[in-house]
DNA sequence: AAGTATTTTTAGACATGACTAACAAATCGG
DNA sequence: CCGATTTGTTAGTCATGTCTAAAAATACTT
């Protein structure tokens, strides 16, 4: 049987790492080595040299032992693919998030691989739509400066807002989850706690969204027994307290 | 030496994902069983063997051979960690880009391991954010309603939008790429081209917010050699021309 | 209770992607 | 031009995560 050529459509994302950093060689310093590959994915040259000759196998790179690595029409393009997604994301996290730059990098790094094509529309959508309206521009502006204080445990101009929104709100149809009575279900809209308290919250599955229903408050209104997308969980006061939900 | 026990602070991703099956299994019917992960997670039962018994070695389930399989308390802890992570991703996808639900989990899958806790907050926080106030609300309702018309190959409203919005631009600073004097940079505000042009187009690096610079036209008019971040590409005449962009 | 079917585990194989250590080739400095 | 340094490759190891095939344990049926 002859050894087919491997098709990069199955290509791993190690993979498209290492096409990726050549094409960042390749443009910050016209020519990609091992040396350099190694260093910019901190792996060992020991391990590059495999994967070039993967990648050569693909017909994605250029790659004769011991000289420089080129990317191939091919290659190049996936690369390209790669590293545009890789901006989306990024500038995504950054610019609409307002995660700093090295954690926007994180997580976009994270990403890059799996992002459909439909996704991937989104998100360019999403840039030409909220960077083209006014309404839009101005909406962003306000989430960021709300959010810019680094880290949810201080209080900052967003938490404030979102306090004044929810007093507005209680008017209406807005209660705490401690106030929902045992058997009723509620909408979350917002979780007033912050800092371990929150994230701990975030991490049971407390979402913006959430149908939670109240199963039983105890006696002494601590623990309050809450179900949960099917799933039973116990809070304690303070942190019923603190979630905000509509009736359903 | 004492065979010590691993930290799940290493868990890999695909462990991740069997914790996450247990847990939904658990939730959906009560106990989980070999099967029904190998089932769940589209893997054969010989797989799953010794998934689980790194996942007993970590402590993050508990796992006697031939047993019907539980999370520890830790495991449960991780494995809703997980889980909230896919829920606020699924739901970013599917209730703010607008994917239908099978894209919105695709994305969601993939990301849910990698996600950093301020990348998940500041998610929370759009959803808080946006969720609240009426001007976000309104907002977003514009957004998915322009888009929804799936895929980007049809006109809808969201691309006639667009296109007013440009013609109300190009009075004041829009111009397309193919108007810019070379040697002079612009940039990227949208990309006015659908179906395959356009993934052409933002797979090259086309996206908005990205600087071009023009370097030559060619005397016919086609193609158009541009620069963008430090690297030379050519696009064909209507490909130029459906690139809007501010002058920088 | 015995035989059959299902479920789970074991054994053995394989690709990926990393590592260390040792070796080979290329480059640089005097 | 020759030795030292840098760079790249090979060989061998290992963990992960999948598979198939076969064996073992359990459950079901008559």
């Amino acid at each position: 049987m002859v050894k087919a050529q491997i098709d990069h459509k199955d290509i791993t994302s190690s993979l498209e790492d290492y096409l990726e950093t050549i094409f960042e060689l390749v443009r910050d310093r016209k020519v990609a080595r091992v040396r350099d590959i190694a260093e910019a994915r901190q792996v060992k040259a020991s391990s590059v040299t495999p994967a070039m000759r993967r990648l050569s196998r693909m017909g994605l790179i250029k790659y004769e032992r011991r000289e420089f690595i080129e990317l191939t029409a091919e290659g190049e393009k996936l690369a390209r693919r790669v590293y545009s997604r890789h901006q989306i994301l990024e500038r995504f996290f950054q610019n609409f998030l307002g995660l700093n730059s090295s954690e926007a990098r994180e997580n976009a790094c994270a990403m890059e691989h799996s992002l459909t094509n439909e996704a991937m529309e989104r998100f360019v959508r999403l840039f030409e739509f909220l960077r083209g309206c006014p309404a839009g521009k101005e909406l962003l502006q306000t989430f960021l400066h709300c959010s810019e204080v680094q880290g949810a445990t201080r209080e900052c101009a967003f938490d404030r807002a979102l306090k004044q929104q929810s007093k507005r709100k209680r008017e209406h149809s807005t209660i705490s989850l401690f106030d929902l009575k045992p058997g009723k279900k509620g909408r979350v809209i917002q979780i007033n706690a912050k800092g371990s308290m929150r994230r701990r919250m975030l991490d049971l599955g407390i979402l913006p969204d959430t149908i939670i229903e109240i199963e039983r408050i105890a006696p002494s209104g601590d623990p309050v027994w809450i179900k949960l997308g099917g799933f039973q969980l116990s809070l304690r006061k303070r942190e019923a307290e603190s979630v905000l939900l509509t009736t359903v």
